[in-house]
This record gives C-alpha cells, structure tokens and sequence, in this order.
DNA sequence: AATGAATGAGAGTTCATTCAT
DNA sequence: GATGAATGAACTCTCATTCAT
C-alpha cells in the first residue's frame, strides 16, 4: 500500500496524491485507507520516514577505529549519498524534494545532515582542510551532492557529459578546493 | 495582473494558486480573468515565460568586448542564477523542477544553460582553467548551483551558516579548483 | 431558499438537515448553496435570527405610558408568545427547541425574556403580586408559556382538551397563583 | 453494554452517537454490537424503553389506602417527573421531543400521561381542587412541568434563578392555583 | 468590459453495516 | 463469541469553468 501510495506521490506531486487515486490503484475502497492511515498527512509522513531510514542506512557510519584517510571518507560518502539518490529516486525526492504547502515537522531529515557535519568535522580535526568553518563547509558539501543528484533525477533525458564523470568532477571540485593539498598537486583525471 | 498572479503563486505555491484568490485580489470577478487567459495553465506559463526572460535578461551575455576577466564574469554569472531562484522561488521550482518532465512545454529552459556554456567555453579558450571538456565542467557547475539555489528554496528554515556565505563557498570551491591558479595562492576568506 | 432550508430543518432535526438536502429540493447544485451562505452554521443561525425577529417583534412592547392592567398586560403577553408558537411552529422551533450539539453562541435569545422580565418587574412594583423575586418568577412563566407551547408544537394529534382552554389554564395558573387577589375571590371560568 | 451506550447518548446527543464510539468505550470490535443488537435504532429503541420503565417506577402509584394527602402527591408525582427529565436529558429529549413524531414506535409515552391523570381524579374525588375538568388538569400540569423540564435541558448555560427555586415555584402555582385552600392562606416561602 | 449565477467534478473524511474467518 | 477487513453511501466544502446578461 505504501508503494502504491509512493509512486502516486512520485508521479503527480504533493497535491496531485489524492485517496480516491491511491484506493483505486490499489482496487480498494477509499474507505479502507483509514484502516490503516489516520489521515492523508500520516501516509505521507510515513513514506518521508521509510525512505530517511532507508538513506541513512546505506551512509557509512564515521567510525572513530578506522583508520581510512577522512578526506577519502568524505568522497565515498558523498559519493553513497548520490548515488542513493539516484537508484533510489522515489525514496530521495520523499526526503528531499516533495513537501507540503506549509512547512511539515522536521522529520528525521536532520540525521543525514549531521552525519555528514560529523565526517567534516573530522577532516578538520586532522589539518586536512584549509577551513575551519565546519557548518559553512558541510552545508556546501551537501548543496553540491544534492545539486547533482537532483537534477540528474529530474533530468534524465538531459545529454550528460557522462554521468559517473559528472558526479566525480562535482564531488572533487567541492572537496578538494579546501584541501591542504594544493590543487596543482592533485593528480589529473583525464575527462571521460 | 501578472503581478498580482505571481505574489500568489509566490505565497501559496502552485497548487495553492487558485482563480478565486487571484479574481478576489484585483477586485474583479473570477469570470472575468478568462477574458484574458484561457485557463489557469495558460497564466502559470505566462509567469514562467516572463521569468525566464528575466533570468536571461538578468545573466550577463559573454560579449567578446568586454574586458572582464572570465573566470569573474562566471563566477558572477553563477551568483546571479543562483540569486534569481532565490528571489523567484516558485517561479524557479516550477520551472526547473516541479512540472512533471511528460507534460512540461520546453520553455528557454535550454537557453539558461547555454549561456553558462558560452562563459565556460570562454575561459577554458583563454586557458583559464585546467580542464577542457566544456560540457563536463558546465554541467558541474550547474549542479552546484542548482543544489545550494534548490536546498535553500526548500529549506529556509534550515540554520544555514549565512546564506551568502554558503552560496560564495559553494560557487568558489567549484570554479576555483578547475582554475590554473593553485588554490594554496588564492586569498583566504575569513569565515563569515 | 430560507425558507426550503426552514423546512427540511423542521422535517429532520438539526443533523438530518444537508446541505445535499437543501440543494435538491431547490433543485440547485449543492455548490450553489455556498454563493449565499458560508457554510451550514451560517444558514441555520439566519434561521434561528430571522425567527427571534419575529416573535419579538409580535410582542407588545411595555409602554410606561400605557394605563392597561400589569398583570392584564403580562397575561396578554404570554398569550401572544403562545399564540406566535403555534401560528409559527417553524420559526418557534427555531427559536427555542432545535439546537446543535454544542452549545451555539446565544443570539438574540435574551431579548424574548427580558421583555417578560420587564413586565414582571412592573407588576412587582405595582404591588400586584405577593412575591419580589423577579427572575425567579419571569422564570417560572417562561417555563409554563414554554411547555404548552412546545408540547402543542410536538404533540399536535394529543387529544387535547381544547386547545384554548389549556393555554388559558396554563396562563391563569402560573399568573394568578401569585397575585395579592386572592383565588378564591377570582371569577371562575366554566370548563369549556 | 446498555449503560455505556447511554452514556454516550447523554454525552453526544443522539447524532453523536456511533457505533464506533461505542466499540471502542466497550474495547469490543464494532461488528460485535450487531450480535446483540439488529442496528443502530434498536438500541436507541432498548434505551427509551428502560428509561421509561424507570420513570414509571419513579413515579408514586397512587395506591388508594396511602392516607397521603392527594395533592401533596400529585405535586411530589410531578417533582419525580421534572427530576427524572433533567438526570435523563437525551431520553428525555428524544423520547418525548426529538424522533419525527411520523415514524416513532408508539412506546409508553401515554403511560406516564395516565398515571398523571389519577392522581388529578383523586384530588378532585377528595374536593381538594376547584375544578372539575380532570382531562383539561392534568394537562396543563403537564405542561408546567415539561416546560421547565424541556428548559432547562436545553439552555443549561441559562442564569437560572436557582433550579430547584424555579422548579418549585413552577410545580405549586401551577397546583395551589387549582386548590380550595384560598392563596391567601398558603404559607409564604421566602424566595431563595 | 464585466459579472452574478450556476454547476460538474472532485477533494478528504466518517458512518452503519456486512461477512469471511 | 468475536473480529479484521471491507465497502457503499453519505457528508461538507472547494475548484475551475461556463454562460446569459
């Protein structure tokens, strides 16, 4: 039932999900809906729920034990989380994207920003970035990683220049422009 | 009466936008707003076509003339866009991303990005820049932008770390480590 | 369309009456109904006023000036009140018996009794009757006024045993009992 | 299971009534009522029954060897009557006022009619009334009582002059005003 | 140029009731 | 005995749209 309900929020937007839609979808009564939901709101706000659990699931939890570069920590989680995103665009545009008029209850959409504070915090720490600014550079981490991800949702017929290209070129600008590591050092990837 | 349309469409968003409110808010009768457009469709596109102007009009064409230096004139270009969707929030959310892809009229949505093309092309040509896939390196920066204009429309309520901060820093990281000058020689902006 | 409205609240009771109801027997759509009114509160309490209006206005207005009996003027008083009930058993039940689940808010309701708590006053400060309590006592004839009018209302198949004969009982009691004349020295009235 | 139905009655008012509320304040599925019960009416129907015979217990058969005096009874017949209204407001109201008179079960309304009008016949066989009129009597006390009674059920928010001051007061001028014994002669009661 | 009156369609939601288990 | 699952019908109310005037 949820699913039904996902892919009719997907498909027609916020406002275009109605229960007589989602009943007939799913050849029942509207009726029978609130067996199982409350109300509209509380479908919705399950399925924000489902899919949040489901992203930060799949984001790699900063151990303190490892003993894995924190700058390459960084990339591979902005990496996961793009390409979450991107095999998960239902799930991604509940968490991110599709809101009600007003301003919902925060959800639990905060988790995967401070997992991503917490990993910045860490390059910090440990003189790998030239900042020291920890808000300001996760915020613009995430505004990267979720620019791509976005669009490449919501653009799919758009002519990419290669997509893993993309998404590589927009994850390593982000972070390696605060990077100790002078850019000139940085070892050249040749394009596609 | 455009006007009085799009402060609607700003404050109740697309679905909140309805004939009633618009007829209510010019003093006129509801009726009488199909003398002038055919359905609400037909206003809501006009809105996006004036915007899209707007936009265009807005970004800074790469007249060949001009002595800016282009890795400036990007830079500046990308804040405009950025910008724009700020102040135009609906008008940049239904635009670029609500209207399910199916049925969307194209709009100059093309034109937007084109111009970001010109101005890529443009320091790349005067080897301003390490990289040379023009089409890599402007979808990259249009992700950037995209991202930090899209989470910030969607969030204002988020605790952002100054938004103008945010938005230098996700722009500056983007251009600045493709720029040929290393990132250890560019001056150091002190946070906030 | 007060008037059908009058009837089906009349027929069904406060909650059978709908607005579906309404519309069919105006042979209206039901969206229509909402050009005149807000919403079914607003109908219903138009109703409740347009029925005060009019009992009020049936009832003689205590002149000071005027030479006639107090207690003549109190019985005739009660009589037009009974009277207005059964000749306006629509608008009556309006006024005093159909009410919503909550309590509504009182409209105009006082103004029936503070014109009786008028001419009772005056019959107390004539020294006509042998009690002081003036609310006390517009009380108790409001309740005997009110009952045969409600039970004439409601029970009209009720074998009554003459139908004037009852008011005027029911008048003459609640009056006379307190009045200085004593009962024995009232002329009786032969039954029927 | 009678007794919480009625309690919801009294609470809601017969169209708050639902069998959901009902379940739920039994912890017993909906579905369950039916196994008891054919519909909604039947326990509404079961409900009127039991306060009936309960208000005809209430009420004082007049057993002819009581040595009683007949008019004190008559008077204490009525305050069972207007005291069992006002702890039994819904099957008060919906017994003797609310069901459209066309399609209510004929109950024993008449029963409590009939015991009110021996008890009249007593007083006038005993010469204590100086009326002869039993019918025409009994139905004007009848009155005087179901006017306070309906009263106060429906404006309980209503600045009563203290309820059991108006209700006595009701209750003897409307059978002192009947009596031999001369008002003049009936001992003042200083009000409240 | 403007509108009052009207409506069909559809929204979310609740209810009494049934029936297979 | 008891119930979970289901539904048809009804509710109030809103919307975009039309059309005679």
């Amino acid at each position: 039932m949820l699913d039904a309900a996902r892919e009719i929020f997907r498909r027609d937007g916020y406002d275009g999900f109605t229960m007589r839609k989602l009943a007939e979808s799913m050849k029942y009564s509207p009726a029978n809906i609130y067996l199982y939901f409350k109300d509209r709101d509380e479908i919705f706000d399950s399925l924000v729920d489902e899919s949040f659990a489901s992203l930060l699931q799949a984001l790699p939890q900063p151990s303190g034990a490892s003993d894995e570069d924190p700058v390459a920590l960084l990339k591979r989680s902005l990496h996961i989380y793009v390409n979450f995103g991107l095999s998960h665009p239902n799930e991604y545009q509940f968490a991110f994207l599709l809101r009600p008029a007003g301003q919902a209850r925060p959800h639990k959409r905060r988790a995967a920003y401070d997992s991503l504070v917490l990993k910045v915090r860490l390059c910090i720490a440990k003189k790998r970035f030239r900042t020291t600014d920890v808000e300001l550079t996760a915020q613009a981490l995430w505004a990267a990683a979720h620019g791509i991800t976005s669009l490449m949702i919501q653009r799919p017929a758009f002519p990419w220049a290669g997509r893993d290209n993309v998404i590589r070129r927009v994850i390593d600008s982000a972070v390696d422009a605060l990077s100790v590591v002078s850019a000139a050092e940085r070892p050249r990837r040749k394009p596609k």
